[in-house]
RNA sequence: UCCUCCUUAGCUCAGUUGGUUAGAGCACCUGACUGUUAAUCAGGGGGUCGAAGGUUCAAGUCCUUCAGGGGGAGCCA
């Protein structure tokens, strides 16, 4: 008999299937029933809603219903009927049962009731088998889909950058080193420095901060390309918004401006923010339900909002304003610093109440390689900023000047031996380009309403983590 | 890394100015119930109070250190 998707069930027009044997198979979530029938919730991942399964208890082995306890998984084979009870459209009555495997119940972590984030990430091997996770897996799924569409629709490149690396040219913080040197007794140099001469790669390599140096020599080459793949920190940041392995989208456009790259930005998120209300639909109201109240009105309030375009000498007027008026910051407010999270968000959520996205900063605040601007003070780089989670976005558009760029580095004592390729494309056939990065957890932060981005990806990193 | 709060049953938490045998709800187990929706009702088992020291006649409760976790900050995506 052919097994058929609980999604399959529940969301299709499955009249022609009523007083058929289906065969459906997944994981119970619950049963419940009285000396006459029990009724099972089975879900087998497909979708967030289980499927009912009703069962005689005069048709049954009673040792075989004993051990279908939360979390075993069985088969069922079963006529598909419209159900009696209020609450789901159809259900199955059980004709023959299959038990895959047994969960006892004495043992088996999670309950029919709820559980704690924490108590989740103790447990996160099974964490996965929860609706909040199965939700969240599904819709991180339709984003990464969503983002390979968009760029995909719009003529861009899913262009592949390396994950070793023998550069750190961005000084984007700590960075984990990748060696097959034998670190209890690792070859030296004369002067005692330990030699990567020998090491695998003949040099000192480590993972990547960002693949954006690379999409630059994609992008000017064939036009427009986009990264999305593994990002690693090794910072020691014990936050709700970071990771140590994190999965960043780094879209890198040659011949576009400023405006173009905002636009871009904004189209982009908005997109995937549609993606999720027209394809997550489920998932999202459950989680809506369940975490975050105020989700879907979070979610649709940013597709219907123009994000405000903010210079940053501009942002900090109004900021400098609201001090007069009285608000209350802790850390003060002056032009040629970075704004503190208590900032964007008094922009973001008091102020402008949507989402900001920030431009032309002060050059020294910046990375190197964004494009200075005729006053000598700010460069092109943008920052959108969201509700609720704050940065989501960084861009720029990059210093196509060999001469300015160059000065720029040495300015900075930036060391670049290893960087020569890079200084390539300016050399070369230079172009205006600009590009972003994305956070793909802060994304499903956004997207998910979750607080902690350990619990929008399976299978978290950070310090002091990586037991599952 | 800094500030702050927390750690008591499988889970979520009570536990008074330090004072008999550490409690509840849920979960689990047993039983009842003619279709339940995180079913309901009755009963039962279950704890080295995060770890190590210390103060005290007496510590879950006070002190110190460490570990783990939450929230905030910095860095950023």
């Amino acid at each position: 008999m052919e097994h058929l998707e609980i999604k399959y069930l529940l969301k299709s027009n499955v009249d022609a299937l009523i007083d058929t044997t289906v065969n459906v198979k997944g994981w119970v979530r619950t049963k419940r029933g009285n000396k006459n029938v029990a009724f099972i919730a089975l879900n087998d991942g497909s979708i967030i809603h289980n499927l009912q399964i009703v069962i005689d208890l005069a048709n049954f082995d009673e040792a075989l219903l004993k051990k279908i306890t939360t979390g075993a998984c069985i088969g069922v084979d079963g006529k598909l009927v419209k159900s009696q009870g209020q609450g789901q459209v159809v259900e199955v009555l059980a004709e023959a049962i299959t038990l895959y495997g047994e969960a006892d119940s004495e043992t088996y972590p999670l309950q029919k009731k709820g559980h704690s984030m924490e108590f989740l990430r103790e447990i996160g091997h099974l964490r996965l088998r929860t609706n909040t996770f199965g939700a969240m897996c599904r819709i991180r799924h339709q984003m990464a889909y969503a983002i390979h569409t968009f760029f995909h629709e719009r003529g861009f490149f899913y262009f592949h950058t390396p994950l070793i690396t023998a550069s750190d040219c961005e000084g984007a913080g700590e960075m984990f080193q990748v060696s097959t040197i034998d670190y209890t007794n690792p070859p030296r140099k004369e002067d005692g420095s330990i030699d990567y001469e020998q090491d695998f790669f003949g040099k000192q390599t480590s993972l990547t901060v960002s693949g954006q140096l690379e999409g630059e020599l994609g992008a000017t080459a064939l036009g427009k390309i986009y990264t999305f793949g593994p990002t690693f920190r090794a910072e020691n940041s014990n936050t709700p918004r970071h990771l140590a392995e994190f999965w960043m989208v780094e879209p890198e456009m040659a011949f576009y401006d400023l405006d173009k790259l905002t636009a871009l930005e904004e189209e982009f998120i908005k997109y995937c923010v549609r993606w999720a209300l027209d394809n997550c639909t489920d998932d999202l109201e459950f989680l809506n339900k369940m975490v975050d109240n105020g989700l879907l009105e979070r979610l649709r309030s940013v597709i219907d909002a123009e994000f405000v375009r903010l210079p940053y000498t501009e942002g900090i007027r109004i900021l400098e304003e609201a001090i007069a008026n009285g608000h209350k910051f802790e850390f003060p407010v002056s032009w040629g610093t970075d704004l503190a999270s208590e900032h964007e968000r008094y922009l973001v959520e008091t102020h402008f109440k949507k989402p900001v996205i920030m431009v032309n900063y002060p050059k020294d605040i910046k990375a190197f390689y964004m494009k200075q601007n005729d006053d000598g003070k700010t460069v092109q780089g943008t920052d959108v900023l969201f509700p609720k989670i704050g940065e989501i976005i960084g861009g720029s558009v990059r210093e196509e000047s060999y001469d300015k760029l160059v000065a720029r580095i040495n300015e900075l004592e930036i060391p670049m031996k290893d960087m020569w390729w890079y200084l390539d494309t300016r050399r070369f056939g230079t172009c205006p380009h600009a590009g972003f990065g994305l956070g793909f957890e802060r994304l499903m932060l956004f997207i998910t309403g979750m607080a902690n981005i350990r619990d929008v990806i399976p299978f978290p990193r950070a310090s002091k983590t990586a037991e599952f």
